[in-house]
DNA sequence: TGTATAGATATGTATATACAATATGATAAA
DNA sequence: TTTATCATATTGTATATACATATCTATACA
């Protein structure tokens, strides 16, 4: 038997249904009274995994009418969540990556600290350059947790990234990005194929899905191959 | 009597203990049980606003432990936007600024293309240099064109940043930012006070109200003494 | 002394139930 | 026809209860 409670069950279920297209967006999902016959639970156990996933942005319920699903915010504040891969394809440009290392380490205080989790817990850790037209463009620093993504090191990271397989066992609700201007340590210098006197952006991204913090990763691009690019809608 | 949920009382009562200070981060909060005592109400409705208050980054539980008030997440959802001079006295720092130029120029080719008009046309230009304790923390060039702010050379912006005037004179409805790591070039390096090899973290940003550009600004601030920090939510 | 074990405390999940509030559609009255 | 009312469907809030799980403390035992 799955031993998660089973309100994140149904909340996986329903989301699943979503990113699969089951359900549109404006699509009105069953009621609770449904939800319960299917699952065989009490309303209020199907109401709390409702309220989660309104909570998570996927849904939204209107009292008298039902629950429907949420149509996506205009665009995202910041073009840098956009995957790797696709922005480089989206410039035409071909994209390649190398697994540098995939493995199980103990945290660091800085990766325990970012995960928030015991120094010296084990975590999953991925290590991946990223290329555009054969040249390093990102070099991809990864820590997971193992407890969220237990089959981590079986992934084949060169057909699908990191990052897309977070968004598929996950709904990613919201991202931290700490952005500053380094010069290059050794490692980067090595796989980024970089002087070391040129300087880098260095992007720390923390991820979350609802309330589970689910990844941190050190992205380090170099400064002459790279830019950030953010267009936003300021509140009135 | 207070037509709200009671849920919704008990979450005001909590967090505004919170934000005036009754309760310091890390405080051990009332259990659910002594909230029931208190509120006269049934643990599941206890049980319902401190879940909302973890949700919202108020609250950490820990089963067997109890309820205790998180340690503040930190900053504002995008310190990009913020005004350079708030967001140094926010950290309880002293701002200053020196305002080094104040002039027309005719359009180079970038800034003709950044703004949308004719090269060589006439624009403002200032150069100012934003200190924080002192220590020089952003250099920022920016350019409007005449005809939007037609008084902005007559300002003090010693008392007042461009970024401020800005606001006052138009609804700022949308920006762009476009990060980037480079080296300082050599009027960087004098104002900022720095060695040509530190990194730099280079923001060129845009602001529109409505449809109309308003600005272009490009600000340079010391790696070693900067990070650009952003939270966002993600649409589904 | 050190180690199990049991108990007390506190939060997490789940059920069954009840009534309130909201939106819609059907019916009855003017 | 128009308006008012009512019934129904659906979500929102609240209670009482139960058992599960995690943490700490005190006690008993080797």
């Amino acid at each position: 038997m799955d031993p998660r409670p089973r309100y994140q069950q149904i909340k996986q279920f329903i989301s699943d249904a979503i990113r699969n297209q089951s359900y549109a967006a404006g699509d009105k999902i069953p009621t609770e009274a449904e939800l319960v016959e299917q699952f065989s639970v009490s309303r209020m156990t199907v109401n709390k995994a409702l309220r989660d996933l309104v909570q998570e942005g996927l849904l939204v319920r209107y009292p008298g009418l039902g629950t429907f699903v949420a149509t996506p915010k205009a665009e995202s504040p910041l073009a840098a969540v956009r995957n790797i891969a696709e922005e480089v394809r989206a410039r035409g440009h071909q994209y390649t990556s190398q697994v540098l290392a995939l493995n199980e380490q103990a945290a660091s205080e800085l990766v325990a600290t970012q995960l928030g989790i015991p120094l010296h817990s084990c975590v999953f850790h991925s290590l991946i350059v990223h290329l555009e037209n054969q040249l390093p463009i990102q070099l991809e620093e990864r820590y997971v947790a193992t407890s969220v993504l237990p089959h981590y090191l079986q992934q084949d990271f060169t057909q699908k990234t990191p990052n897309q397989y977070l968004s598929e066992q996950y709904t990613l609700t919201s991202m931290e990005h700490i952005v500053e201007a380094i010069l290059p340590n050794k490692q980067a210098q090595h796989y980024l194929k970089l002087d070391a006197h040129l300087p880098c952006l260095q992007v720390s991204r923390r991820t979350w899905s609802g309330e589970r913090l689910i990844s941190f990763a050190i992205l380090t691009h170099p400064g002459d191959r790279y830019k950030l690019r953010s267009v936003m809608n300021l509140p009135a």
